[in-house]
DNA sequence: ATGAAAGCGCTAACAC
DNA sequence: GTGTTAGCGCTTTCAT
């Protein structure tokens, strides 16, 4: 069988230099049309196709950027995702998959290609020395990263190669931090949820299921919470009534049933830390008999597509996670053209708007 | 500005040669486990990451998997997805602009993590002689290319140096056309559908919605129309009743406004080649005071989110876009391995099965 | 277990 | 316009 083609066999083939042939396929203009034409027919049927690798070699830059993102993937979802495509599930298939990451892949797709640019996508799956962001990292101009992919330290070292953004991580510490950020305004939206079940629902009995690890939006979401409460004269403790090992569904429908099994009486309205957990609360609540929003309203936070397609349709807080892929490219591109010209630039702190959706759980809607 | 660290100065700094340092990442068993973390330390806090450019260029293989798609872009659906973005838009947003490339995308992404592979992602946006796939081809092992976006010739050219799929594309010849292939049951799914709305709903006077370009996939839909048709001893023509330029909303609306303004009886049921003109006609029709689906029935093709959302929900034929994805990656990833072993396999071509979604549209559900 | 040396296929100065 | 010549940063025999 035949070796694949290279500039070589091209430039042999059609008696001009390799230079020339380069030129035919980056700078088409600066050789002579008939010169042209010949190197690109000898070029079709050698079945020459230029290699990106030894391109960005020789030139540094490979017209890529990059998305690292963690293996998330509520098993819950998936497989109800799975029965879905099965052809067996309700409705609630395909799309109520979507993740968080796909949005985002899908802002930074079309950004990219409004700029030129292709689009790198991988899911951390841990693996020896060389971990995943290094992978990635080598193959692409600059690149953005979900937080806790990856630990900032390490990103912080590859940051003074190529730009790199984090996506929906606040900064750490100005220290050990120069990477840009991009984040959502976590606590506005809660607040803003919260403010509207106390006044405009006039519901003050008001549980909050957080989440037991750490994580920067989770408390970001409680501190807006508390700050709406407060406001409006309602005492809530320093932490969440309840926090979950993980914020799932199961672990959503759970945490409803511990939240009601408590004594004293029943919270008005249930306010989780994602829409997840809200979903699988939802679960529980008809189980138990009881109506939503009439007898306890619920709530979540992301605007996942399942969010409305549940019954009653979730009141949430919505994360332009698209538009956050579409900034990360807008903020890579404009790095690598500032680099370019040797500008340096503080690190950038972003932070997108969130909207509250009203929806029915929270009784804005009919059920 | 320091220049970016190589295997040269971790090789110096440590005291081995480039040799050494490079077994460190690529087999770490083969050095000495003393040797290893000394390189390991000086890699990390002189920011050294492998070059994959570099690595590709030596080594031939990229650990990354392709797909190229055309620019779809509904204008219709992304101005309304804006719309929903920006806080202002009906429910019906941000999920609803959800698109077939989106779906195939991430079962590819799904397949390929299991596989150990990155996914390159890049959508046609031409340019000059160095095409799109060239672009991608020459930075991965092997790519998936949807349909009409790159002519066939040029693929067969590039199937002889990797391995290359075509998605929703049939064969076009067996002579020029060597490709791996996947496609979906189109003309068993329009058949399913047409006979479930003549036999269980009892309709006989229906109407075709095709498309006017050259579309492999839409005349297989429109093959199973009229053998459906012709089973049932109803008499169709040779041709849809109407072939539109654009397979959009504002299209289907205006086929429908001329379906009906056609003189004779009206057609007891619409059917449309894919899910956008369906919903463009729903519209149509609810201007026009007619009920869906008391006064006429309405079915599309496809089963994006957004036939789940309008109301009434529509009756359409779902294709499994996501498994596409996933079994592209699964024949990529086999072809490699093959090539790995010397081995050649003939040409693959691989049917999906598709499934009729029963909804609202054609009267099998409450509207 | 480690080193030396020869590419991998291309781009980029710089000559002509 | 076109050719010459160096690398780009890594993997890979082949020695040792």
């Amino acid at each position: 069988m035949s070796t694949t083609p290279t500039v070589y066999d091209v430039a042999e083939r059609s008696g001009v230099s390799i230079a020339t042939v380069s030129r035919v396929y980056r700078n088409p203009d600066s050789v002579r049309a008939q010169t042209r034409e010949r190197v690109l027919a000898v070029a079709r049927d050698l079945g020459y196709v230029p290699s990106g690798n030894a391109r960005g070699l020789a030139s540094r830059s490979t017209g890529v950027l990059g998305l690292c993102f963690p293996d998330y993937s509520d098993p819950d979802a998936e497989s109800e995702a799975e029965a879905g495509a099965g052809g067996h599930g309700d409705e609630a298939d395909d799309e109520a998959a979507m993740l968080y990451s796909d949005q985002i892949i899908r802002g930074m797709e079309r950004a990219a290609r409004r700029h030129g640019y292709a689009l790198l996508i991988a899911a951390s799956l841990k693996g020896g020395p060389e971990s995943l962001v290094a992978k990635v990292a080598g193959r692409v101009d600059g690149f953005a990263v979900l937080a806790r992919t990856v630990p900032t330290e390490e990103l912080e070292v590859i940051s003074r190669r190529q730009p790199v953004v984090m996506l929906a991580g606040p900064r750490e510490s100005n220290d050990l931090d120069h990477l840009d950020h991009i984040e959502v305004a976590n606590a506005d939206g809660q607040r803003e949820l919260t403010r509207h079940l106390i006044e405009d629902h006039g519901l003050r009995r008001l549980a909050y299921v957080g989440f037991a690890e750490e994580s920067p939006d989770v408390e970001a979401r409680f501190r807006g919470y508390v700050e709406a409460c407060r406001a409006a004269g309602i005492e809530v403790g320093a932490e969440p009534d309840l926090r979950v090992a993980m914020m799932t569904q199961a672990e959503g429908a759970r945490a409803a049933e511990a939240l009601l099994d408590r004594p004293g009486e029943r919270p008005e309205a249930l306010l989780f830390a994602n829409d997840q957990m809200a979903v699988g609360a939802l679960h529980t609540l008809d189980r138990r008999g009881l109506r939503v929003p009439q007898d306890v309203a619920v709530t979540g936070f992301d605007g996942i597509a399942l969010s409305r397609l549940v019954r009653p349709a979730l009141t949430t807080v919505r994360q332009p996670m698209r538009r956050m892929g579409e900034e990360a490219v807008e903020l890579l591109v404009r790095r690598l053209s500032d680099r370019a010209q040797g500008k340096t630039e503080d690190p950038v702190s972003m932070t997108l708007p969130v909207s509250v959706a009203r929806r029915a759980s929270c009784g804005c809607r009919a059920a």
